[in-house]
DNA sequence: ATAAGGATGATCT
DNA sequence: GATCATCCTTATA
């Protein structure tokens, strides 16, 4: 087992413990508002490692607690969580958030917000408020709130800060809703098969296309 | 408030 | 050559 046991599951199972998480990169915090579950190769449709492992694709078949960047629409990068086990091709599209460290350096990466609502709505967008490029692609995420606080030991220089770390909540969040996923055509983006779109109630920074009825699950 | 079209390039058939 | 796990601008209600 590794360090990010709990993201070791299905992605389904994760999605909902990685809502009000918060993701920390290059001086930015989102706390995820939204997210999308993507399954295991051969099992779902609208999964980028549906037809097997590809060069671009390659970091979802790693172990879980990685980030998975994609380039699409030429030019806009989105980030996943890899989970699952190795080899299973499985992770979790980040797909909004609410910024809550960073806030001036999140407005400059995202001049065209009229509100900061909007600075992590949408994936492409929580990409670039993040400071997520393709770069980043297979970067292992740290558990949260490590710190160097070896007070005074010059022997242990300080720890530089992780290039990205993840704090999760102790247990999912009570009443977040699912529903189809967004942008995803075929039978993955058949709503009765795939409901693997995850979202807190209430929240601004969730896209605003909700195709069907939201269902409430505990 | 919602809809439609353009931008721009990797990826896979 | 078609398809994108999209965003932004502009147009219409």
């Amino acid at each position: 087992m590794g360090q990010w046991e709990a993201l070791e599951g299905r992605a389904v199972d994760v999605a909902p413990l990685l809502l009000g998480a918060v993701l920390r990169v290059r001086g930015v915090g989102v706390r995820l508002t939204e997210v999308e579950a993507y399954g295991r190769q051969g099992e779902d449709p609208g999964a980028h490692t549906y037809r097997g492992r590809t060069a671009r694709n390659a970091t979802m078949f790693g172990p879980a607690g990685r980030l998975y960047v994609y380039f699409t629409y030429g030019m806009h990068w989105c980030a996943n969580v890899v989970c699952g086990q190795e080899g299973e091709g499985t992770g979790v599209l980040l797909r909004g958030g609410e910024i809550v460290e960073g806030l001036e350096l999140a407005r400059l990466r995202r001049p065209t917000a009229k509100r900061d609502a909007e600075l992590a709505r949408g994936p492409a967008r929580l990409a670039m408020a993040l400071g997520i490029s393709g770069a980043d692609d297979g970067t292992a995420l740290e558990p949260a709130g490590r710190r160097s606080e070896a007070a005074g030991d010059p022997s242990e220089p300080a720890a530089p800060s992780a290039a990205a770390t993840l704090e999760l909540p102790r247990a999912p969040h009570a009443g977040f809703l699912t529903g189809p996923r967004t942008g995803v055509s075929g039978p993955g983006g058949d709503p009765a098969a795939f409901p693997w779109r995850f979202w807190l109630p209430g929240e601004p920074s969730v896209s605003p296309y909700r195709p069907h009825a939201p269902r409430r699950r505990a």
